[in-house]
DNA sequence: GCTCGGATTGGCT
DNA sequence: GCCAATCCGAGCG
């Protein structure tokens, strides 16, 4: 028979589901980020599904948004449906995804993804092989995706960014957030139970 | 205007 | 497990 053609880079993604559109990021934290994963999350075309996320609320006073808008935060006071990127330890980027309504200032940082689209383009950026390792942490996914402050205030529902719902049930884990000092008892992390792709895995 | 420390990562002990 | 890298917001004076 004949040889299949191999695709070269996206052999292991998945059928894309439908369109994220501004509206579903107008509700609560807590019900978009559980609803973010198994979403698929591309900039430019490069990036995967999304395997770990954490909610942050304007009353929590872990979120960036608790003590007021400033200008690194201001993203947050705005509408939902767009990119709120900000500067972590004056080394990394982090990217969230702001939610609820105009005012509210809550948003869920995206933490880690299973690489399915562009792995080349990732490892290069990387300057690493290990697929596992590629966006196990919110700084390494802006790294491997490309994302700087100039994503910040982007639309999430237009070029470059693009986000596809999820096309099977996932059994979503919850747990207490990573790497934060304040509020460090709330159960607002989520993510896949078990996946080889998560910043740290979650307890039994 | 100065000091402190963080929603992190990777390298070394 | 420990720690440096490196920027900027927050808190205080």
């Amino acid at each position: 028979m004949a040889p299949r053609k191999l695709r070269s880079s996206n052999a292991s993604a998945p059928r894309l589901g439908k369109p994220l559109k501004r509206a579903f990021f107008g509700r609560s934290v807590h019900e978009v980020a559980p609803d973010l994963i198994g979403a698929t999350m591309l900039v430019g075309g490069v990036g995967g599904t999304i395997v770990e996320v954490e909610a942050y609320h304007h009353t929590d006073p872990a979120a960036h948004s608790y003590r007021g808008p400033t200008q690194r935060n201001r993203v947050m006071f705005g509408p939902p449906g767009f990119a709120y990127v900000y500067r972590s330890y004056g080394i990394h980027w982090c990217v969230n995804f702001v939610c609820e309504e105009e005012g509210s200032a809550s948003a869920v940082l995206i933490r880690a993804l299973a690489p399915t689209h562009g792995i080349g383009a990732m490892r290069r950026r990387r300057h690493l092989v290990d697929v596992h390792a590629l966006c196990s942490g919110p700084g390494k996914l802006t790294e491997a995706l490309g994302i700087t402050i100039d994503h910040n205030a982007l639309p999430l529902d237009r070029p470059p960014i693009a986000l596809h719902a999820r096309t099977a049930d996932v059994e979503v884990a919850t747990g207490i957030r990573i790497g934060i000092t304040k509020a460090v008892e709330l159960p607002w992390r989520y993510g896949v139970k078990g996946s080889k792709f998560l910043s740290k895995p979650f307890p039994k």
